[in-house]
DNA sequence: ATGCGCCAAGTTTTT
DNA sequence: CTTGGCGCAT
């Protein structure tokens, strides 16, 4: 509203801000490149920035401001609103942006303006089909190292057929060959995959100078949030719209990199400076948001990365409570542990639910920790990556209304043929798929000719014809906006019906899912007006929308999420669970040290999210696929400020000097009570101390006169159960551990000889089996 | 063609 | 422990 607008004087927008956040906002043209440090009020100058450039008489239209999260822009849409009134400003992620401005010059590639955008699910049965087609051989390769392989290639600019793999790599070789299927099938059906967006949107800016140039007058002011993320195809977009105006500002910090698995590529940032010639560089280094003691913990931790830009980060805050390392027995401790602390400190009346976090890395954690919150009676929200959008129910009647607006959608076509069942199976369909490849007609074509194709009997022709009729019956209503096609798709196709006529409990859920579905649908014709293309619109929406955007920040409840959903957010209390090995540096980033160091930022973004407190745990034995195993603990505990921290087991107060020995007794008994391990063994070696030793005596440690240790790890990392070799006598299991300190033993049983050896584990040349390759 | 049941596999993170 | 894919029996 202009009158708030007005009431805004300018100097506002710089009230409160630090000099180099004031530098930020203040900045107009040129190249600017803010590297902000996690809680450094990044947003806050964002978002003060577009308000000021606003001030200046910039008109909103041509300013765009490019997310990787429908969250981030919402959120930086609704900041900016506060500060500037309704803007013109286009805030979007770059997949939705790319999405739109695809729609538009969809010719240029070979598509239709209604394409359809597949999610990773729908791709996979487009992948499915292509190995089929290609008759490429499987042996030695999963579908999903192939649709990363193909999604890698898409992210870095490889057209199908500038392909090339790695050389002996058995994925590579398949996905050369099944690219090329794979996309003749998307285009084939007029879609897309998530990848293609940005492809396409990279490759047209790149090939078509007019268009390019056309755009990067339309959007003189760029700003791209968490550019530390971005990967090539994004950096070609951002670079293609920022060549005659290089007014490009991007904010990002190299630390908070956790997407290179997305094919995101640390150079971007990098290398900024190199890329875009006087760049302004301002530094946000002093966090409002954590405590010293958390801030020194992630420091410390982070420090031990070699590819980043050094950074000091500090703060003004008083000091806190210090960070916790908690060790507990078993996986399901550490859920009842945390929830009951949790509901202690709620039930006391010092915090409400939402004031904690639980994360993890890898979703499958959640479960527990849901079983342990439920029995503790705590209100939780699980932030899933796939939930609403990925249901089945959803998916179907969703495909009807894709089917709907693109009637070459071969894929929705397939998925629906036979949902609800009308007798339609793979025989009809294969007849109807030989049919469309022979005539060249599209699947729907195909199935409008099912009485002409001799293949196919005359009582399923009908049954084929009564689906057309009810698709086409299905369609007219698409003018008239979402909420009414969709209640057309519910009756025509039979779907609702199916659902209601059904006994089961798990029908009635989805019926009620059905509902939800309608409601935003109504929601969506509410906010869009104009309905001729409304339901291509919400089809858009409902596929590049993660569900991580459901997150309800204000409700009463305790947040569970993965580390990567954490980016962004802040908490007073925050619990990161399961720091073992293997976990936390995940068992698939632990022999690369780029990806290494990828797991140590994963983990410096989730210590950095707690405000007041943070407690980092792991369990001594955890359950996983089904079974029981001991843990090591996460090699990133070695990095961390120990000696500052506060080490505790369940039960213990922090720091109380626990001392437990074992037993001489426990050798050899398969019952022997989960090792425990002190605060003295656990934290015996600063980390430059670690890591000198660790370099210092090769792989054949030898004992060193002094008492010194020359065991790599701390005893209390060996348990019996754990898998382990050595230098001479090979691999095998630890059958008993028994004292402590550097007095712990441990009897090995070895598989070579088929003896037990007995070690003194501060001397022992043991190492846990898998960790080999970290000693290099 | 459908439905059931078994066996197998595969599990990081997300637009 | 889950899901998904496949094969068999009806």
């Amino acid at each position: 509203m202009n009158f708030d607008f007005e009431e805004t004087p300018t100097t506002d927008l710089f009230a409160d801000l630090t000099a180099p956040q004031q530098q930020a906002v203040r900045h107009v043209n040129g190249p600017l490149l803010i590297l902000a440090g996690p809680g450094s009020g990044k947003t806050r100058v964002i978002t003060h920035r577009i308000a000021n450039l606003l001030c200046q008489g910039i008109p909103g239209s041509s300013i765009i401001a490019l997310t990787f999260t429908n969250k981030a822009a919402d959120e930086m849409r609704r900041r900016v609103h506060q500060l500037a009134g309704e803007q013109q400003v286009w805030m979007g992620t770059f997949h939705s942006f790319c999405a739109r401005l695809l729609r538009r010059y969809a010719s240029l590639v070979g598509l239709e303006p209604n394409y359809s955008i597949y999610d990773t699910d729908d791709s996979r049965r487009v992948l499915k089909q292509a190995l089929a087609n290609t008759k490429a051989s499987t042996d030695h390769v999963t579908p999903g190292g192939i649709a990363s392989a193909i999604s890698w290639a898409k992210n870095g600019l490889c057209g199908p057929d500038d392909f090339v793999p790695r050389q002996y790599s058995a994925t590579g070789a398949v996905a050369a060959q099944v690219y090329p299927e794979y996309q003749r099938l998307l285009r084939e059906a007029n879609a897309v995959d998530f990848d293609d967006l940005l492809l396409a949107i990279a490759q047209l800016l790149r090939e078509n100078a007019e268009l390019r140039a056309e755009w990067d007058d339309r959007y003189r002011y760029v700003l791209v949030d968490e550019y530390q993320d971005t990967n090539l195809a994004q950096y070609a977009i951002v670079r293609g719209l920022s060549i005659d105006h290089p007014n490009l500002a991007v904010t990002g910090d190299p630390d908070q990199s956790i997407y290179g698995w997305r094919g995101a590529n640390l150079s971007n940032i990098l290398e900024f400076e190199r890329d875009f010639p006087d760049t302004t560089i301002v530094r946000l280094e002093q966090n409002f948001r954590s405590t010293p003691n958390i801030l020194r913990a992630a420091d410390q931790l982070i420090a031990c990365n070699v590819r980043r830009k050094a950074k000091r980060l500090y703060t003004d805050r008083a000091e806190g409570p210090p960070v916790r390392l908690v060790v507990y027995p078993t996986g399901r401790d550490e859920a009842d542990g945390i929830a009951a602390r949790v509901a202690e400190e709620i039930r006391l009346g010092n915090r409400g639910a939402n004031d904690f976090a639980v994360f993890y890395r890898i979703n499958a954690l959640s479960r527990t920790l849901e079983h342990a919150f439920r029995s503790a009676g705590v209100p939780y929200q699980v932030v899933k990556g796939l939930e609403f959008y990925q249901r089945r129910e959803i998916k179907d009647v969703l495909a009807y209304l894709q089917l709907v607006n693109n009637p070459r959608d071969n894929f929705a076509l397939l998925r629906i043929i036979n949902v609800p069942p009308r007798g339609l199976g793979k025989v009809t369909v294969g007849r109807l798929v030989a049919y469309a490849q022979q005539q060249r007609l599209s699947l729907l074509e195909a199935a409008r000719h099912s009485g002409m194709i001799p293949t196919i009997p005359a009582r399923t022709a009908n049954k084929v014809a009564a689906l057309v009729a009810a698709v086409d019956r299905m369609a007219v209503h698409v003018p008239s906006g979402v909420c009414e096609t969709l209640i057309a798709v519910l009756e025509q196709s039979g779907y609702r019906r199916w659902l209601e006529t059904s006994e089961s409990e798990e029908d009635e859920e989805r019926l009620a899912n059905i509902e939800e579905l309608l409601t935003a649908a109504e929601e969506f014709d509410h906010e869009h007006p104009e309905p001729d293309q409304a339901v291509e619109h919400f089809l858009e929406q409902s596929s590049l929308v993660a569900d991580t955007d459901a997150w309800e920040e204000q409700a009463e409840r305790v947040t569970l999420m993965t580390l990567h959903a954490a980016k962004g957010l802040e908490f007073p209390v925050v619990h990161i669970i399961a720091a073992e090995q293997r976990l936390l540096p995940h068992e698939r980033s632990m022999e690369d040290p780029d990806k290494l160091e990828e797991e140590r930022r994963l983990l410096f973004v989730g210590m950095t999210r707690a405000c007041e407190e943070l407690q980092i745990s792991l369990a001594q034995y955890r359950t996983f696929r089904g079974d029981r195993r001991p843990t090591i603990p996460s090699s990133f505990l070695m990095e961390l400020p120990r000696q500052e921290m506060a080490y505790s087991e369940p039960g213990e107060e922090p720091d109380a000097g626990v001392d437990f020995s074992f037993d001489v007794e426990d050798f050899g008994s398969e019952t022997a009570p989960p090792p425990v391990w002190t605060d003295a063994e656990f934290f015996q070696e600063s980390p430059d101390d670690y890591q000198s030793s660790r370099f210092a005596s090769g792989r054949s440690a030898k004992r060193s006169p002094g008492g010194a240790p020359t065991c790599r790890f701390p005893p209390s990392a060996f348990f019996p159960g754990m898998a382990v070799s050595h230098p001479q006598y090979g691999s095998g299991m630890i059958v008993a551990v028994g004292g402590s300190g550097n007095k712990r033993r441990a009897r090995v049983q070895f598989f070579d000889d088929h003896q037990e050896r007995s070690f003194l584990l501060v001397h022992s040349p043991l190492v846990p089996e898998g960790m080999e390759e970290l000693l290099e």
